[in-house]
DNA sequence: GTGAAAGCGCTAACAT
DNA sequence: ATGTTAGCGCTTTCAC
């Protein structure tokens, strides 16, 4: 049975409110008396429950995130970051895999509302506006991130946005290799990238139209975000007659299989094959003959956990939209 | 304000006591008080408070996780297990990263116990023994995965295992090669791998001294689990007079490595060289040509969880330890 | 400066 | 079959 208030008090011969007093550093108790209450604290060991204090204060210390899934690995920076950030304001965190399902969201709304999380990260899943209202009306303070919420979805509440621009990432990626001599590029794109005006498939055709350059449909392959698809969408682009000179890669399990293909064709970057490729891991290809760019998905999550707490502290500050960009190698 | 439990009794006509019977599925009680009740605790959309709950019950339908760092490729499955295990049983859970830490962990675990946690799955931390003795005294159930607690540990309290059997998994993936001829099989390894008689060093040795091959200290490549490292510790081994005709190689990162380094060569797998890795994404080489074999990091997850919610059932059963077999491909 | 007491939302023991 | 009530551990008026 681990100590209570009430068992420090006992012990240091005085109430349970100045005890509480003490340990929320409250004004108006002598020094003896603080002092006292300290040791006997620590000589218990005492932590005060966080369940009593969030029953009490009606609201917990805690902060959810809700991610497509954790094995993404463009999340895990991401968990890593809103985590280093909750418990350095002393917020714990809870942490849902929705796999991009609006029924699991729906459940995991409803433990959010019955945790009294005191605010919620969120990447949008399109279907589960009820559920984000449900967040709204529970006057929870939301952030979402890597896309915006549908207009309609979360009206009495406002909600701030932490997006990354991928399409400008790899618009620079794409006309390194264009200034490299490169016009032929075919690109392998993971189809989970998605295709709004930041999404990576943007930069691509946007880098391509900045020289005039035709966007070939056969240059460019989608596919899941898989070595097994990196290596048959390599292959695939290679036998093209002609072939591509260079190959824009857009995540870090294609450029796996990218990779793979290369070696089984003895080809070599970049004299063969010019490869620039975009890395959730951060970690692609570093050496100096190929074109490599991380995604600030640690600084993304860093802002969003930011944002929310700046919201918890005042839900009336305006809504803020962030567009991060990134420097590419 | 959400509704409470007060709310849907004062709508349906009735005590907070029915109400709270109805919704606990509790007997005596009437199928139209049952019926009404229900409906209304729809209409007003309530959700009992888990806070509440938890005070009430001095203890959390809360998982903790501890663990190194999510960033880390060997944890997300398990993570995601976890969390998949702990919704299924209506549990939440609270991740943190101790990045081996001691001092970071004895914080944490601290949190677990001010957020009365059912129980902690946790990667052991050498130095934090003092610490787990508090979640111990908490009589806080523990499951200890990937490495075993120091026998000194902890004591009072019974704790489960479940580790992998990296070691047999590495000696069937080198054993491959031998038995495809190969005789020279370097080794590039991430220090973090460990050394104890499951961990993958221990495999590949195994595997060697089986067929009665030396084992040349200069084919073992030892370094952090990078891309980086696996490009120089490639070009390092494929240097070597006479160069080693296989290699075997220990993480996701490192295999990435070592490709970049066979495409710079242009050299072919297996012609030139054959590749045996371990992944802990599951998807590093599944090319016909080369060994490759995933670690069951979600298994391990699985394991665990319900290793942790039996002990939290009952407290008295007698502690397992789990070695979990991979499957190498 | 310090203490007594109410109450956060829920469950369970006890009444009826 | 249903209602009343005490209390989980804490914070916070309100008294003294």
């Amino acid at each position: 049975m681990p100590a209570k208030l009430e068992d420090v008090a006992r012990r240091a011969g005085v109430s349970i409110a100045t005890v509480s007093r003490v340990l929320a550093d409250k004004p108006y108790v002598s020094e003896r008396v603080r002092e006292r209450v300290l040791a006997v604290a620590a000589e218990l060991n005492y932590r005060p429950s966080r369940v009593a204090r969030s029953l009490r204060a009606r609201r917990a210390r805690v902060i959810g995130l809700l991610i497509s899934d954790i094995r993404d690995l463009f999340f895990t920076s991401l968990v890593r970051a809103v985590e280093d950030i909750a418990y350095t304001h002393r917020y714990s965190f809870l942490l849902c895999n929705t796999d991009e399902d609006p029924d699991k969201t729906s459940v995991y709304v409803d433990l959010m509302r019955a945790e009294h999380v005191a605010g919620v990260i969120l990447v949008p899943v399109p279907g589960a506006e009820s559920a984000y209202r449900r967040l709204a009306d529970a006057r929870i303070p939301v952030v979402t991130v890597e896309r915006r919420l549908p207009a309609a979805g979360l009206e009495p509440v406002a909600a701030d946005t932490v997006v990354l621009d991928h399409a400008s990432t790899v618009e620079t990626l794409v006309l390194q290799l264009i200034e490299a001599g490169h016009r032929r590029i075919g690109a392998v794109l993971a189809h989970d990238e998605g295709s709004g005006p930041y999404s990576r498939q943007a930069g691509y055709l946007r880098a391509l139209a900045d020289h005039g350059l035709p966007a070939a449909p056969e240059l460019i392959c989608t596919g899941p975000a898989t070595a097994a698809f990196g290596r048959c969408a390599a292959a695939k682009l290679l036998d093209l007659q002609p072939a591509p000179t260079a190959l824009y890669v857009g995540a870090h399990l294609l450029t796996l299989g990218v990779l793979q293909t290369l070696v089984a064709r003895r080809l070599a970057i970049p004299d063969d094959v010019a490869v620039a490729a975009v890395d959730e891991l951060d970690c692609s290809l570093e050496e100096p003959e190929s074109f490599g760019a991380g995604l600030p998905t640690y600084a993304m999550g860093e802002v969003a956990a930011n944002l929310l707490l700046a919201r918890i502290a005042d839900a009336s500050r305006p809504p803020q939209e962030v567009v991060l960009q990134t420097q590419a190698t």
